[in-house]
DNA sequence: TTGCTATTACGACAAAAGTCGTATAACTTT
DNA sequence: AAAGTTATACGACTTTTGTCGTAATAGCAA
């Protein structure tokens, strides 16, 4: 039952799915296919694996079907985020924040963005 | 060759390696059992296979080897929270810092810590 | 109502990841 | 040097993920 850690591929339609809900397989599909290369049978066949897993539940609408998310975005992400941690970061979180604070890769922009949360979060403990 | 991504199995060997290195196949199946349940030869075959890949690297050592990582960990953890933040973040790095901050009860010194570190990385990039 | 097209359903295959059994080889010990 | 022990080598099998071809179906158009 305890198994909501979708894929690689299923990330792909959720993370599309939790910007704007509900989408039909082609919506999604035409999305997915800007920045990859599959097929249609791909995107729907993966859609109906996560049907039956319950990562999806869907409504018949006219001859297709509307899809929406099971679990909300910050649900998953916390489960995903856990476990990366535990795997990649030996389960130090703190390790993790180091290294996303040091990487090159995390742009100036971001930073500003991590700095608001934190001194919001700071406000917020002192209140 | 650009393929450092280490699959979960195999960041357990390296968690282990990252922290005291080297280490026989012996020492490191037997760090592995004290969470989780394999026979030897899984412990072994998957550090092979990694020595293949170029994960690992050997040195003959009496009649057994002596294992060393190859990529240091804070590349190879870059490269992986880099993957993860696209696949489960959508690309956006605070998304993630959010997540965990809301997920994790951080310490007020820890975010203090973090910030102390965001602060001194905008001076250098400012320099 | 007959056919056309869009959509779903189903099954199959391939690659990646994880697991282990058995064989081989290399030291030790006697 | 023979026997025993310990480590490695190798191959095989299973599960999970990702991918797609082909068949069936449902609604629309003529």
């Amino acid at each position: 039952m305890e198994k909501i850690t979708p894929t690689t591929a299923e990330l792909e339609v959720l993370n599309i799915l939790w910007k704007k809900e509900p989408l039909t397989v082609k919506e999604i599909h035409e999305l997915i296919t800007t920045n990859k290369n599959v097929g249609y049978t791909t995107t729907l066949k993966t859609m109906q694996k996560m049907t039956i897993k319950g990562l999806l539940h869907r409504k018949a609408n006219g001859k297709s079907h509307l899809y929406y998310a099971t679990y909300k975005q910050e649900e998953t992400r916390g489960r995903l985020l856990d476990r990366f941690i535990d795997s990649a970061f030996s389960g130090s979180a703190s390790s993790l924040m180091m290294q996303l604070l040091g990487n090159q890769k995390t742009s100036k922009n971001e930073l500003n963005e991590i700095k608001k949360i934190i001194e919001q979060m700071e406000n917020e403990s002192n209140s």
